[in-house]
RNA sequence: CGGGGCGUAGCGCAGCCUGGUAGCGCGCCUGCCUUGGGCGCAGGAGGUCGGAGGUUCGAAUCCUCUCGCCCCGACCA
């Protein structure tokens, strides 16, 4: 078929030098193109219009099953614990290489670019520029935001052949920091939004669950660039609603809630969570008043009678012996019966190299998080045994705060003004009963250090919080001056001064949209992909292969679809109709036509969306145009 | 990093305790048959039993070390 030029038309004004928008010529282009492939579509249904090589001129791809690399799996993979795991791998979306690191086939790879046509989209909409920067990295700008050290083991690390430190980028704030502080000189310049779509490393300790935690992935990363702190908190709305866009048109139901900064560093953050079991972290949220919050950072009202202290003043702290008790358990059995929320749990950290105790009530947990936050470490661990006796001249589990004087102590809120209490003496084998919070324990820094469990008032309102299991697929933070102050990006403001840029960085999870999504839309069958980030719209099913009049209508439709844009899957495989049946249910491409002998002696096919029922029978004629409507009702996009 | 589990054919597993011929299901290849929800029959190919060392006449099996993977706890898109 002659590509024919259309003379004198668009194409030809271009050239005269009429200046045309980028936008505009590509619209036109489309158009071109559209009248260009209706008229073809008209030709194959007039007659002829056989198979024909793929791809010829078209846009819009489609698939031959027989042709493909979709090997799918009837059992599950052996250490796949959670659906989208399961799923992805026996549908044929992807293949583990090490731990937490996976190999994405073409149908994964078609469902990704389709999410981040949706993040790009979204991105351009609020005024982002799309850059490409290095994953490879060198020493030097990690050691100038400092975060060479904080990131610790998380962060690959090698030499190159000249013996120079290297590392791959976990993220990147440093190196866009580099390009603004080089280029950037003036609030007129000012602001500026930045992203790229690009492989992140880092080494988790403890890869799991398929896409959900891995060690190599891909991030959607932007960062913001103001003047000041009002305009940051501009870019940082733009990426919130952005964001809130994002995973809805991908079909994920998310909340925003409060979250812990952690090694970024900031004032403020916001996550965006799927509400699923197979998630990991937890959030706190009330149904109420729509508070919702991370648990690492989560507060809640809890009431805290002081129902221990002593009638009068309280008595001097007195130790008594407690041979072998090492646990706020042990202690309220028998012989003892504190009760845990008579005890005060006493921990040791080390927080930045210094040594840190937290202290908290026996039956609450202490919140790394939080202590992080109130001791404004940016390393925390737990303290080593070895440790611990160094500094508290007892083990763990004989542990008080009484007295210490070479750690800083921190004490969580709800103790405050308590007495009565009994802690570790410091002395193994001992402890303290008539501790009084206000004397005994004045040295201590209050702080939120416990972790809010659902049932708990809301801080906001009071009703009791839920707590559920969550997967992070967002997270949107203020970073402010903590990298253009560290590494020198100074613009001159309005009155001629120098200020540090004003920044935010934004990122979003790709891999964790797709196992999102799965994790949401599937069923025992298999996944329902949403339209919009489906690999494909449609699964084409001739069911008897041999039968000349069902392959031969297969075809026909599988062209006149491709040719409308709606991007199908034929499965042209001799396979019995089971097979097809099966592998196009785990696939799960929104919408199945099936094409069977006794449709076609009524010149009938079969509609069925994946997540219905029932098949629908639908005259040959009309079942093209259905499945037009159906893409795009569903968010789907025709001509790609 | 602490605790638990598992490495045997492409995938899922048995065999190991009690050492002696490496097996089953699925998948794959060939033929016949069947043909609307992972058909049936017959034949066939395919394995350094994760790796190294040791014990033994003999090791998938017992011992030591090591590597890898998964799960549970401490870290993050």
């Amino acid at each position: 078929m002659p590509r024919q030029r259309r003379k004198g038309s668009d194409g030809e004004r271009g050239r005269e030098g009429r200046r045309v928008g980028r936008r505009e010529r590509h619209a036109r282009l489309l158009h071109q193109r559209h009248l260009h492939q209706r008229r073809r579509a008209v030709r194959a249904v007039q007659g002829g219009g056989g198979p024909r090589a793929q791809g010829q001129g078209l846009r819009c791809s489609c698939m031959r099953m027989s042709k493909s690399f979709v090997p799918t799996l009837k059992e599950n993979p052996a250490d796949a614990t959670v659906a989208s795991h399961q799923l992805l791998v026996r549908a044929g979306f992807m293949r583990q290489l090490a731990a937490g690191i996976y190999s994405i086939l073409p149908l994964g790879q078609r469902a990704i670019h389709e999410i981040t046509r949706v993040v790009r989209e979204e991105m351009d909409g609020i005024g982002g520029q799309e850059f490409y920067l290095p994953a490879l990295n060198p020493r030097e700008v990690w050691e100038e935001s400092g975060r060479w050290t904080v990131m610790g083991e998380n962060m690959f690390r090698f030499k190159d052949r000249k013996g120079a430190d290297m590392c791959l980028a976990m993220t990147h704030e440093e190196i866009f920091t580099v390009l603004a502080r080089a280029e950037v000189r003036s609030y007129r310049q000012l602001p500026q939004t930045w992203y790229q779509i690009q492989t992140k490393f880092r080494d988790e300790p403890r890869p799991k669950s398929g896409l959900l935690r891995v060690r190599q992935f891909t991030m959607k990363d932007s960062y913001s660039f103001d003047v000041d702190k009002g305009g940051l908190d501009k870019s940082f709305e733009a990426h919130r609603l952005a964001y809130a866009r994002i995973f809805q048109r991908c079909g994920l139901a998310t909340v925003q809630v409060e979250a812990h900064s952690g090694a970024m560093g900031g004032s403020g953050s916001i996550e965006f969570m799927v509400m699923t079991d197979a998630g990991e972290d937890l959030i706190a949220s009330c149904k109420n008043c729509g508070y919702a919050a991370n648990t690492e950072k989560a507060e809640s009202k809890v009431e805290t009678p002081n129902r221990f202290a002593p009638p009068g003043a309280s008595p001097d702290p007195e130790e008594f012996a407690t041979p072998g008790v090492v646990t706020i358990e042990a202690l309220a059995q028998k012989p003892y019966g504190v009760p845990a929320e008579q005890q005060l749990k006493t921990l040791v950290y080390v927080g930045d190299d210094k040594p840190l105790v937290a202290i908290v009530r026996g039956d609450d947990q202490l919140n790394e998080a939080k202590l992080q936050t109130a001791s404004g470490a940016s390393i925390l661990r737990p303290a080593h045994p070895e440790e611990i006796q160094k500094w508290m001249g007892a083990k763990p589990g004989s542990l008080g705060g009484l007295g210490v004087k070479t750690a800083r102590v921190f004490l969580d809120n709800r103790l405050a003004g308590l007495s009565g209490l009994v802690t570790g003496a410091n002395k193994d084998g001992f402890h303290l009963r008539n501790v009084s919070v206000p004397r005994d324990l004045a040295h201590a820094t209050p702080a939120d250090l416990r972790t809010a469990a659902a049932g708990e008032g809301c801080p906001r309102c009071g009703s009791p919080l839920e707590v559920g299991k969550a997967l992070e697929v967002g997270h949107i933070f203020k970073l402010g001056t903590r990298y253009s102050e560290s590494m020198g990006a100074r613009i001159l403001d309005e009155s001629g001064k120098e200020v540090p840029i004003v920044m935010g960085s934004y990122g979003i999870g790709i891999e964790r949209i797709l196992a999102g999504a799965v994790e949401l839309h599937h069923d025992g069958d298999g996944i329902q992909w949403p339209m919009s980030i489906a690999p494909l719209h449609l699964a084409l099913l001739p069911l008897q292969i041999q039968d000349a009049p069902v392959r031969e209508t297969a075809e026909r439709l599988y062209q006149q679809m491709r040719e409308e844009g709606i991007e199908a899957l034929l499965d042209d495989r001799d396979e019995r109709a089971g097979v097809k049946f099966k592998d196009a249910d785990l696939i799960g491409l929104p919408l199945r036509v099936a094409i069977g002998k006794k449709g076609l002696a009524e010149g009938k096919v079969e509609w069925k969306p994946r997540e219905s029922k029932e098949v629908e029978l639908v005259p040959i004629g009309e079942v093209v145009e259905k499945a037009r409507q159906a893409v795009l009702s569903g968010g789907g996009r025709l001509w790609r």
